[in-house]
DNA sequence: TTGGTCAACTGGTATATACCAGATAGTGTA
DNA sequence: TACACTATCTGGTATATACCAGTTGACCAA
């Protein structure tokens, strides 16, 4: 068992997906139907199917099937661009789906971070966003409300940059980013309608305005497989 | 079954190894001890453990055992530290291990990024570094021979950054990264002695002198767990 | 003390099988 | 036509079992 099975049925639809003949969204053959033509049980199927799920190959929709990826959109945080400007732009189509909108009392950190009280009122923001009608992308944002009067009232499926530029003749400026690739956590994993403990991308990103003032804080929860970050360091 | 056990084991480990009763690098029991504990058969035991590896709690060694993950280091690519200065400050012991060097005909990306004729000579440097004695990362960069020469005579395991400063009276300036989330590609995983297919973290890194000339080009295949990406972005 | 052999232990790969639970499409009835 | 039901398809979870292939440590011989 010099290589093993799985690693043959990988590069066999590694090249299926390379050569085009399965193409972006195409859904595979059931894994009993693959059993069945190449001799092999689930188990072993399975261990294939999920390392090009690790490669971003491949991907799957709960009892559904397995799906072929989209090409990932490139996420260059430094340009400032909105969610829907980049993918837009990048030949996809963008769509927001607002989950949950309410006023809550700052914890600690989010306290410390916008240099209010603990317990002080922040606007909280959970959305879902999608690229061709599929999940990609759960948010999840603390807005401060002082530096942003009213903001409650706006249609907050919106591009929250184009909000800021209309409503309050504001810009992101600097932001703080953290990156960590891990597994995403069970509520991110629900609300993308996938099964827990599959690999993801998790960004925590702090925009500040044009006088060091704390915007917002925002927790993004992605699909792995769905972005490509990329940076321009310039001193 | 409407919590499966493989969610029980994750929390029982998870739990142990918040509440530091399992600490960073420790041993788990084996397999089939655990299956005996809890009257699991393996492959549940197995995607319970994969399942926690996806977090980044805990990792493997080919056929030694599974093992607590230290804390990850926190990378700040724009603070243009070198690797061992910021593991250093952050509490761990960094090495880094020289496993190829050679100067290679550039092929068409490198040559056109260096703005040097495809097939010139450049300085190539493949190499394993590690923290507190576990390898977390893989190297493999490609040096602009023109702008450093004699390069190819110092130590090559040392810092990049301190041979530039102290023989070249060079820094890094600008650079261009990309982050990935996949897997490791085989070559990459082999290096860092695990089954391929593991989640990874990759990075390609585009190094500039102040007079907008690369300097070097650089993919950084890391594990997972071992970093997170810490970025602040100042217009 | 050194070095080699080997048994035991570890995770890695695989078969065969079973039942659960959500998704889907077709059927039949009101 | 509208809708509820249902058979079937899908992946999700799990058991039991087997053998392979590195790793390790104990033991023995030089």
């Amino acid at each position: 068992m010099s290589t093993p099975h799985y690693h043959y049925l990988q590069q066999y639809f590694s090249d299926l997906i390379a050569s085009q003949q399965l193409v972006s969204g195409s859904k595979l053959p059931s894994e009993r139907e693959i059993g069945e033509q190449f001799k092999l049980t689930r188990v072993t199927i399975r261990q294939a199917l999920k390392n090009l799920e690790a490669e971003g190959l491949i991907y799957r929709q709960n009892r559904r099937g397995w799906f072929v990826s989209p090409a990932a959109v490139i996420y260059h945080p430094a340009s400032h661009l909105s969610f829907n400007l980049y993918v837009t732009e990048q030949g996809f189509s963008p769509s927001t789906e607002k989950l949950a909108q309410q006023v809550e009392p700052a914890n600690e950190r989010i306290a410390q971070l916008m240099n209010i009280p603990i317990g002080n009122p922040v606007l909280y923001l959970h959305r879902r966003r999608y690229i061709d009608q599929r999940p990609v992308l759960i948010e999840k944002m603390y807005i401060n409300q002082n530096l942003l009067p009213g903001i409650e009232e706006e249609d907050l499926t919106e591009s929250l940059s184009q909000i800021l530029k209309r409503k309050y003749q504001q810009e992101y400026r600097d932001m703080d980013l953290s990156f960590k690739s891990t597994s995403l956590p069970a509520h991110a994993a629900n609300d993308l309608g996938i099964a827990a403990g599959q690999p993801g991308l998790q960004i925590e990103r702090i925009n500040y305005t044009g006088h060091k003032q704390v915007l917002e804080i925002d927790y993004e929860f992605w699909r792995h497989d769905a972005v490509t970050i990329n940076i321009a360091i310039r001193d």
